[in-house]
DNA sequence: AGCTCATGGCGAG
DNA sequence: TCGCCCTGAGCTG
């Protein structure tokens, strides 16, 4: 579910909801129970986002969730939970409920603890305030792959898997290509397609990331949608033609994640 | 009913 | 580099 715009459409949906109005705050499933009873009652101040990361503010106490790979947040009608042994925290005004399951990170944190979080990360896309060249930095001066350096929070924040691979694809670029031979120009081409490209992703809540002279419609070929909503390039599409090239689209595991690109679109160099 | 995989990231070795 | 954590959707049988 996770790369950097869901977790700010969901600090978008937290506030639209619930933004200084006091909640129910509890944790079925118990692992969060003591600082749930805590906020019990209190008023959520406001929610933020920064990359991967959501903090959810009841004053000074702030609550920062990491969905991980397999973590979800749902906001919606308020309606009896079910499943509650898998529940960690919901929050809910009555109306809307919000429902956090299979977190990698649901803690409370100070102001402080919350900084040295964000302290950690890079530039994140998705705030106009992100300065890039922090991220530039960081590619320069490595001889690893880019497609290592794009998935490292702290050179791009909120970037995943699918705009990683995507966004290697329209600057096409080999995944492997080492920090150090990708050119200012380049960096700032893979950049722009961040900017570009994310904060609709926010509003939709999918990633689409292709061009429309490539769409399948405009290549007279059938609507292609990926499970997770979007049209895109290469990203889980091993196997099937390039939607420029029509070479099939190639597929490796590389660093514990699955990586898609085309061999003729991206050629090393 | 069971198995595999997923848009992440951590710590041990 | 690997194993591990967390959950549920989408397959296969």
């Amino acid at each position: 579910m996770p790369e950097g715009h869901v977790t700010h459409r969901l600090a978008r949906e937290l506030e639209l909801a619930f933004a200084d109005r006091p909640v129910r705050v509890a944790s079925p499933q118990g692992r969060f129970a003591e600082a749930a009873a805590l906020l019990d009652g209190q008023v959520l101040t406001g929610a933020e986002s920064w990359g991967k990361n959501l903090f959810i503010e009841f004053g000074a106490a702030i609550v920062h969730v990491h969905l991980g790979l397999i973590g979800k947040l749902r906001v919606g009608p308020a309606a009896p939970p079910s499943a509650l042994d898998t529940l960690r925290l919901r929050i809910t005004d009555g109306i809307t409920a919000a429902e956090l399951r299979g977190p990698q990170t649901c803690a409370l944190l100070t102001g402080e603890e919350r900084a040295a979080v964000v302290a950690a990360l890079g530039p994140d896309p998705l705030r106009a305030d992100a300065d890039p060249l922090r991220g530039w930095a960081r590619v320069t001066r490595s001889a690893r792959p880019i497609a290592s350096l794009l998935l490292d929070q702290r050179v791009a924040a909120g970037v995943g898997n699918i705009f990683r691979c995507e966004a290697l694809y329209r600057q096409r670029l080999h995944p492997l290509t080492p920090g150090l031979r990708v050119t200012r120009r380049r960096w700032d081409r893979l950049w722009g397609d961040f900017v570009e490209l994310m904060p609709p992703a926010v509003a939709s809540g999918r990633i689409d990331t292709v061009l429309p002279e490539h769409t399948p419609e405009a290549m007279g070929r059938p609507p292609r949608v990926d499970r997770h909503g979007g049209e895109v390039y290469v990203y889980r599409r091993a196997g099937e033609p390039c939607l420029v090239c029509g070479t099939e689209v190639s597929a490796q595991e590389f660093e514990a994640r699955r990586l898609y690109w085309c061999r003729r679109c991206q050629r090393r160099r």
